[in-house]
DNA sequence: CCTTATGCCTGAATGC
DNA sequence: TGCATTCAGGCATAAG
């Protein structure tokens, strides 16, 4: 499931890629969250691919951009020889090679808006990036007390909160930190706090470089390989915790399946 | 304002 | 073996 590692791990690759090249056709393939429109998008082409929150923006020459979001199991590979796959969804043939937008569940979307319209569409919907400037240690904090009766853990995963924070980042930063996931925002103490907001950017940091999770096999990078950080997790979807040995505790939040370790978590 | 539930989907895993 | 059931989860939306 494609979070903020996995998701600018496929900017930085696309990035290097697409910025120049052409689209010669599009083919939807079976995408009921795509926009028709991209069909007509034969002669553009791209000039940038930026990221925010989850969602990839790639604007292109014609004033419009992209919003691509991969949901639970979407994909976006570049391919040299363009070619449909199992679940591809949307196939972008380009002067060299082909994107293609695998998705087996049909939870993602393609959205084609205006260049100008971006910063109405996603910028606003969001909260701070966790490594924009604007993401400080106080902003955090006054994110604790205005929701001081949240449960942490679906709290770093409000994307209106603080963006680009799922169900695994989420629960591995509180491992890090030392907090169970379960505690209300407002009981954390001074010194919980700053570990909270350095276990973010920890976690997020060390998973961009390990090139995201592949725990579930679904989630791959722009050349199609799998992400290094599974190995890594502390908590999510684990067992036994990998500091103390003790058997992991689990529980739903938010609907969500969420595991932690009873003695390194207070 | 808040929190919790639902729907969108399909494949893997489980139960009888 | 096969068929039905359950589960996974981002996130918009509805309901409580």
């Amino acid at each position: 499931m494609p979070e903020l590692p996995e998701v600018e791990t496929i900017k930085r690759q696309l990035e290097k890629k697409l910025p120049g090249k052409e689209i010669e056709k599009v083919q939807i393939i079976d995408c009921p969250n795509a926009d028709k429109r991209i069909r007509a998008l034969s002669g553009i082409k791209i000039l940038k691919v930026r990221r925010r929150a989850k969602t990839l923006i790639v604007d292109l020459n014609n004033d419009k951009s992209l919003l691509i979001h991969l949901k639970l199991t979407g994909q976006l590979i570049f391919r040299k020889n363009a070619g449909k796959e199992r679940f591809t969804r949307v196939l972008f043939y380009l002067s060299s090679g082909g994107l293609l937008f695998n998705d087996m569940r049909k939870f993602g979307f393609i959205k084609l808006v205006p260049t100008e319209n971006v910063e109405k569409e996603i910028h606003e919907k969001y909260g701070p990036e966790p490594f924009d400037k604007d993401f400080t240690l106080k902003i955090f904090e006054e994110i604790l007390v205005r929701k001081k009766k949240s449960k942490i853990k679906p709290l770093l995963m409000d994307q209106k909160v603080i963006s680009g924070l799922g169900n695994i980042y989420a629960q591995e930063a509180c491992f890090i930190a030392g907090i169970k996931p379960g505690r209300t925002a407002g009981s954390l103490d001074k010194k919980e706090q700053t570990r909270l907001y350095s276990a973010i950017k920890k976690v997020l940091l060390s998973a961009i470089k390990f090139h995201g999770t592949s725990f579930d096999s679904i989630y791959v990078d722009a050349y199609g390989q799998p992400g290094g950080f599974g190995q890594r997790l502390y908590v999510y979807q684990q067992e036994k915790c990998k500091r103390c040995g003790q058997t992991l505790k689990s529980l739903r939040l938010g609907g969500r399946g969420t595991w932690y370790c009873g003695r390194c978590q207070n």
